[in-house]
DNA sequence: GCAAGGTC
C-alpha cells in the first residue's frame, strides 16, 4: 500500500520521516524550494511511505472581479458578496506536486498540527488531492509532540480529520476579510479628506486584531493625559544597628498602613507615635524562601523578554529566533507549550552545551547532579515543545548572539533548581501602630547563576529580638506623590494582547508592527526603553468609536473574544458554520451603517462628534 | 489600496 503523508511544514516532514524511517529514506527535490519529498518502507503497516508537506495555508480568498476594485461597489455590499478561494501564485508550485504525489497513492495521511488551523489545512491538502484521485482514502495523524513513540502510534492509529474544526476556520477567514474590506474602504473613503497625511498606501485599515490593539494603547494614553498626582503621608520609621557584616546600618521599617490620603488623620497618628516613641518588636519570624525559577519559553514569552531585556521588537525577536531555527540552532520558535514532554530528552541537549565558554561550567553542572526537571506550565499546543536550543551555536553576533544566548540560558535554568534564600521580617509596635521591616539572604543562587535576567538581591537585617524595646533614631511624618503610569512598553502590549485572545503566538508580533506602519502608533525611546503613544490619527479613531458608542464593539476586546467563542461552537457542532458568520455578519452590518453615518458627520457637521472632528483635524 | 491565519 502507498500512502502519502503531508505535514504542515518541512520541519515536520523531515522529522517524521526519519522518526517513522529510523533514518533511513531517500531525499527528492521539488519545483519549491522549501519542500523535499521523503520516502521510505514502513514495515509496520505493510506501507510504502512518502512524507511531503505544505507551507501553511494552501489557499487565499478574495471577493470575485466585480467587487474586487474599490469603486466597484459600494462599501456596505462586501458583507454579501460572494468570496473566492484560489491557490495563491506562490503556492503552485506545491499544488503541483501534491497532485504529482497523490495521483500514486492509495492513502493520503494528514499530518498537520493538530489545532483547528492545522485541521483546515488539512481539508485543502484533501481537496487538492482529491482533484486527481477522487477515491483516495483519507486519514488524519494525531500527535501531541514529535516524539518517537507518539509518531508511531499515530502513523498505526489514525484517525478523521475534523471538519467542524475546518469549518470554524473557514467561517473565521470570510468573516475576516468581509468586515476588514468592508470597514477599511468606508473609513478610508469618508476620512481621507480630513487626514493630513496618510502613511504609505493610504489606507486607514480597520481589522479585528488591529483596532483592539490599537485600543489598548489608546487606554493608556488616556490614563498617562488624566493622571493627577495626589498627595499622601506616611509614617517613616529607622533604627541605627550594628549588623554582623556591614557595621553600623539605618534599618527602615514599614508602615502596616502603608500611606494616608488624609493630612488630619496622618498627622494625629504621627502625634500618637511621638508621645509614645519607644518600640517594641512583637515577632521575628525566619523562614526559607525560594524565587521560582522561569517556565519553560513559549513564542511570547520570547517576544517580551527580547523587548524588555534586548531592546528587541516583538517582529524582530521572531525574525531573529525563526533565522536561528532555519540554521539548526533552535527548535520551532512558534509555540504555545509552557510544559516538556515526559519523555524530553533533556541530557543530550544539555551536553550539547558544556562546551561554552559562557555557560559550558553550568551545563556541565546540570550533567553532575544538578538537574532537575523544568516546571509544567498551563499551556500545549500539542505540536511544538517550548522553544530550546538544538545545538551549540559558536560563531553568532549581534542579535542573532544576544537572542540564541538567551533561549539557551532560559532553558539551562528550567533544567536547574529554583534559587534559595532565607527571609527574615520583624514586626514592631511603636506608639500604638505597626511596623515591619524584611532581610533577605539569597543562599543558593541555583538558577540565577546562569539567568542574568532576574534579579533577586539579598538585604542582611541587623539582630532582632522578640519582646525587645529600643528608641527609634529616626521617626518623622514623610510626604510622598503618587506617580503617573507609563505609557505601554510592547511588552506590556503583548501580554495584553495575549490574555485578552488578541491574535496568537505567530500574528501579535505582527499587528502591532501594522498599526504603527499604519500611523496609528508612534514608538518612543525614553533611555533603553521603547513605549508606544498613538498619534492624532490612532487617538482620533478610538475616540471617534467609543463617541459614537461603539466603543465596546470596535476598539475592545470583546468582540474578538466573541468570534472566538462562536468558532468553539463551531468546533463543538453546536451551531454550523453558516449560523456563526451571519451572527457575525449582522452584528457588524449594524456598527457599519452607524459608523458610516457619523463618520460622515465628520465631514460635513464637525461639531456634532466633536472628538472625531476635532482629531481628525475638521477646520470648522 | 482592504483582514487574519498559516508558513520560508
Amino acid at each position: 500500500m502507498k500512502v502519502l503523508c503531508v505535514a504542515e511544514k518541512p520541519s515536520i516532514a523531515k522529522s517524521i520521516s526519519q522518526i517513522l524511517s529510523g533514518g533511513q529514506f531517500t531525499t527528492s527535490n521539488t519545483n519549491s524550494p522549501y519542500i523535499k519529498n521523503y520516502e521510505f518502507d514502513y514495515p509496520q503497516t505493510n506501507s510504502t511511505f512518502t512524507v511531503t508537506c505544505v507551507s501553511g495555508h494552501l489557499t487565499s480568498q478574495d471577493f470575485y472581479e466585480t467587487h474586487r476594485k474599490w469603486n466597484s461597489c459600494d462599501a456596505f455590499e462586501l458583507f454579501d458578496a460572494p468570496v473566492e478561494t484560489f491557490i495563491a501564485k506562490d503556492k503552485k508550485a506545491i499544488e503541483q506536486n501534491l497532485k504529482v504525489q497523490a495521483r500514486r497513492a492509495d492513502v493520503l495521511m494528514i499530518w498537520t498540527d493538530c489545532d483547528r488551523e492545522g485541521e483546515h489545512i488539512g481539508l485543502e491538502i484533501v481537496r487538492v488531492c482529491r482533484e486527481v484521485k477522487r477515491n483516495i482514502i483519507v486519514k488524519r495523524a494525531r500527535f501531541s509532540a514529535i516524539i518517537a513513540q507518539q509518531i508511531h502510534r499515530a502513523a498505526q492509529h489514525p484517525v478523521e480529520l475534523d471538519r467542524a474544526q475546518a469549518d470554524a476556520v473557514e467561517a473565521r477567514m470570510i468573516l475576516d476579510l468581509k468586515v476588514g474590506a468592508a470597514f477599511t474602504r468606508m473609513q478610508t473613503q469618508t476620512l481621507q479628506s480630513r487626514v493630513g497625511q496618510l502613511a504609505e498606501g493610504g489606507v486607514i485599515s480597520y481589522g479585528p486584531c488591529q483596532f483592539p490593539t490599537l485600543g489598548f494603547i489608546v487606554q493608556r494614553y488616556n490614563r498617562v493625559k488624566d493622571f493627577r498626582p495626589e498627595t499622601f503621608w506616611f509614617i517613616y520609621l529607622a533604627v541605627s544597628r550594628l549588623t554582623s557584616s556591614q557595621g553600623n546600618e539605618d534599618t527602615a521599617f514599614n508602615w502596616r498602613r502603608g500611606h494616608c490620603f488624609d493630612v488630619e488623620v496622618a498627622v494625629a497618628l504621627y502625634e500618637m507615635v511621638l508621645e509614645n516613641p519607644r518600640a517594641r518588636v512583637t515577632k521575628v519570624t525566619n523562614k526559607s524562601t525560594r524565587k521560582w525559577k522561569p517556565l519553560p519559553l513559549t513564542t511570547v514569552e520570547l517576544q517580551k523578554a527580547g523587548s524588555r531585556l534586548l531592546g528587541l521588537a516583538p517582529k524582530k525577536v521572531l525574525d531573529v529566533a525563526e533565522k536561528l531555527y532555519q540554521q539548526g540552532f533552535v527548535s520551532y520558535p512558534r509555540t504555545e507549550t509552557d510544559q516538556y514532554d515526559p519523555q524530553f530528552d533533556f541530557m543530550t541537549l544539555i551536553h550539547k552545551q558544556t562546551v561554552d565558554p559562557a555557560w559550558g561550567g553550568f551545563a556541565t553542572g546540570l550533567e553532575q547532579g544538578n538537574f532537575n526537571t523544568p516546571r509544567k506550565g498551563k499551556n500545549n499546543d500539542k505540536a511544538h515543545p517550548p522553544i530550546h536550543p538544538t545545538a551549540h551555536a559558536g560563531n553568532l553576533a549581534g542579535e542573532e548572539k544576544r537572542v540564541y544566548e538567551f533561549i539557551t540560558r532560559r532553558f539551562l535554568a528550567c533544567c536547574s533548581k529554583d534559587a534559595e534564600g532565607w527571609q527574615t521580617t520583624v514586626d514592631i509596635v511603636c506608639g500604638g501602630e505597626d511596623f515591619y521591616a524584611t532581610g533577605l539572604v539569597v543562599l543558593e543562587k541555583n538558577y540565577l547563576e546562569v539567568y542574568p535576567y532576574d534579579k533577586w538581591t539579598g538585604h542582611v537585617i541587623p539582630e532582632f529580638a522578640e519582646g525587645e524595646e529600643f528608641d527609634p533614631s529616626v521617626c518623622e511624618l514623610r510626604e510622598g506623590q503618587t506617580s503617573r503610569p507609563n505609557y505601554l512598553t510592547e511588552a506590556d502590549l503583548v501580554t495584553l494582547m495575549d490574555k485578552n485572545g488578541i491574535g496568537t503566538d505567530a500574528t501579535i508580533a505582527q499587528h502591532i508592527q501594522t498599526i504603527i506602519d499604519r500611523d496609528y502608533v508612534i514608538e518612543r525611546m525614553e533611555g533603553a526603553t521603547k513605549y508606544l503613544i498613538p498619534s492624532t490619527l490612532g487617538v482620533g479613531l478610538i475616540e471617534g468609536y467609543n463617541q459614537i458608542g461603539l466603543d465596546k464593539s470596535v476598539s475592545k476586546p470583546q468582540l474578538r473574544r466573541e468570534t472566538e467563542r462562536r468558532m468553539v461552537q463551531v468546533c463543538e457542532r453546536a451551531v454550523t458554520k453558516n449560523d456563526m458568520l451571519h451572527q457575525s455578519i449582522d452584528q457588524y452590518k449594524e456598527m457599519f451603517i452607524i459608523a458610516k453615518r457619523e463618520f460622515n458627520k465628520v465631514v460635513t457637521v464637525c461639531n456634532s462628534i466633536s472628538v472625531i472632528g476635532i482629531v481628525l483635524n475638521c477646520t470648522c
